[in-house]
DNA sequence: TTGACACGACGAAGAGCTTCGTAGTAATGT
DNA sequence: ACATTACTACGAAGCTCTTCGTCGTGTCAA
């Protein structure tokens, strides 16, 4: 399984589109992020060939409006990002990531339950 | 107290010497990286200079050798970081984060157990 | 004092990212 | 059939990021 580059920003916004909504055309996915900020079809277009290119998606042509597929799932892609982020910036360190992250946008008491949960689960497996 | 620009990939390389070794001189961040990697010490040079424009980083003119501190704490930058990739790849979800982050450097039992530790206090303290 | 070295300033090249306009062509409706 | 609309392909501009070489000047030792 061939790595991929990690997606920019514009790309990685439009594999989210791609993640909530599944395979899609260059249609349904501008529309989508240009409900949010102004942007041309054409831009979203060669964005997405470029992630084509890349392998960062999946092109089915069988139909003139090609559709799109993220061509790795949402978890597979966040892990990268998230272990990028944490050789970068973190020094490897998953406890002042977690520090990070909750000190930036304060989670909700279920959120922190579901963290527990997840701890758990993992210190059972072991 | 104006924001700053999201440090690169090289920026975020020197951000991290310099918090580690504290106000340096070109020549020490350089040391530091080339050890590591191969870099020139006018490309360190070039990008100090545009973080300083950009006031990434501080910049001690007194001394021929001029000395570097970065303008915001490690934790700071730490912080915007985490919550940008929050918002950017994880729909702000940090118990989502979380999974990522340790789904992609399994954290040692002490590492799982400080988590913890930051869990009860932030629950404590409300 | 002069030669060797160290340092900052600067320009520029090459690559990647993001944007958009234009052209060509298939599909659709009148 | 013909005009309009929808879609892809493509090129290019403008910007940022990263890299490096060169220049001018300050510093220091022999």
């Amino acid at each position: 399984m061939p790595d991929l580059p990690r997606p920019t920003d514009a790309e990685l916004e439009i594999l989210t589109v791609l993640w909530s909504r599944g395979p899609s055309t260059v249609r349904a996915v501008h529309d989508v992020i240009a409900q949010r900020r102004p942007a041309q079809y054409t831009t979203i277009l060669k964005l997405m060939q470029i992630m084509a290119e890349k392998r960062l998606v999946r092109r089915d042509e069988e139909q003139r409006a090609h559709v799109y597929e993220a061509s790795r799932p949402r978890e597979w892609t966040q892990r990268q990002l998230a272990g990028d982020l944490l050789d970068r910036a973190f020094a490897g360190s998953a406890a002042e990531l977690m520090m990070g992250a909750l000190a930036a946008r304060k989670a909700s008491k279920k959120e922190l339950a579901e963290i527990r949960r997840m701890l758990d689960q993992l210190e059972e497996g072991r």
